[in-house]
DNA sequence: AATATTTTTGCAAGTTTTTGCTGTTTTTGT
DNA sequence: ACAAAAACAGCAAAAACTTGCAAAAATATT
């Protein structure tokens, strides 16, 4: 194998995973891990990818980490995410809609998950690209310039024709008695249609969004099928939703 | 065997594999390694390959490489840019492929500057969510996880039911003989839907890129309306492609 | 047709590049 | 602070490259 053949591949890996072990290059090309310092030693020279210790990472368009500063916040969001991950099981395919709680789900899904995600949400496609197993499809349509979400009738029409395993919405009001809200009327009818496209919903939402209302009605709590906070599934804070027929994460 | 058929067999060896090995040739050649190396040595000094120890590979292969970083060619791209956002007209419809040269075009966009804009890579669209005066509409499909490009039927058939102004493709390989070509064959089939779709197909190329093929042709040089190189028009590199009718910018 | 001239080809000796290995120093996580 | 992992430096073998040269082939000249 030629060096440049390897270089290159090095490359590759480096823009697809964002950051590379030496210990798996020298593995995956059969050559001595000398080698493959050398290599990336040359290639960080060449401002290709910057070395790291122990690997190399790729200080390219990955700069769109605007690490939302309230870490409380994130770290409730977090807890979210990781029992909505679990959820997951290989081969499902499922729908996912933006928020920044549903990117912490796309981080923190395990990098051996085999999956099929459609979703409207560019940064959520974005987070789910990173991970090679997931089958990621993106519902086009008109893109809002602020959610950064696909809304129209594209998308709704293509969801219409979909029959998915499980939906997982992340953004949103909840309230026991008026339902799911929101305050975006196109992004309502999207969300709509997320719902009837799926067999199950999940709904994703940290304990401060819990009682609050918006303008536009999504769907009633009876739509919804599982409910993940980062609350104790026992919390007293979620006794208003047990009347309904959900279990509660 | 005449040193043309030799040097036309190595060519074409380099073509389809993207690279070869100086032993290999010798052996299938029945030459002595030295001629050999003398021919790729020659062929090196033509630009029709790059000659590299051990081998030689196609000139496509090592530039396909992200060039973030690499100031020298981003200044390049930047000067491609601003020439292509000078062709823009308020009120246009335009499609825009993906690559890192169509991101600067994105970037550069002026904020006042009225389009809308069809695109199924989501760095470009990412960046074009920027301008609060273009309308940015995704076109969807199953997302390729290097490119960060859909690809697949459901774009191609959003896109024969469009009728655009231009089509502005930023990636991709040129050479006045072989025409516009590419390494992946779902990337040419989305290609080639839009510039079926558009009154104009507009090419960014940095002139690097010049005279390099891939393996599989998205168009002849006649299906493209604008060049639009770093160089200046008049530049001698551009000769080739002057007998075509199209626009050097 | 014979000879001279240029080009091409293969070979050999010496040089450079590449690569894996050794032992040593530096960095990292606990 | 200590053990483990990673980086570094130097070395040696193998592969690849360079140069110069002479034989062979192709081309030109008389």
């Amino acid at each position: 194998m030629l060096k440049e053949e390897r270089q290159k591949y090095i490359l590759d890996q480096v823009h697809l995973h964002h950051r590379v072990l030496l210990n798996d290059l020298s593995d995956s090309l059969n050559v001595s891990i000398d080698t493959v310092r050398r290599d990336v030693k040359e290639l960080d020279k060449e401002k290709k990818l910057k070395k790291v210790h122990g690997g190399a990472t790729s200080f390219g368009f990955m700069t769109f980490t605007k690490d939302d500063g309230n870490i409380y916040l994130k770290s409730k969001k977090i807890s979210i995410a990781e029992k909505t991950v679990s959820l997951l099981t290989d081969g499902q395919v499922i729908l996912m809609s933006g928020g920044t709680t549903n990117m912490e789900v796309a981080k923190l899904i395990p990098k051996k998950l085999v999956l099929t995600v459609f979703t409207p949400s560019l940064h959520v496609a974005m987070a789910l690209l990173e991970h090679e197993n997931v089958e990621v499809i993106f519902l086009g349509g008109k893109l809002l310039h602020d959610a950064k979400f696909a809304v129209g009738g594209t998308v709704v029409n293509v969801l219409s024709q979909l029959r998915v395993d499980m939906c997982i919405l992340g953004t949103g009001y909840l309230d026991a008695q008026f339902g799911l809200t929101e305050f975006d009327w196109e992004v309502i009818q999207v969300k709509q249609a997320m719902i009837r496209a799926a067999k199950k919903t999940v709904i994703l939402t940290v304990s401060d969004k819990l009682h609050s209302v918006q303008k536009y009605k999504t769907c009633d709590m009876t739509a919804v099928h599982t409910l993940v906070t980062e609350l104790d599934p026992s919390d007293p804070l979620l006794d208003n939703f047990r009347p309904f027929d959900l279990v509660l994460v």
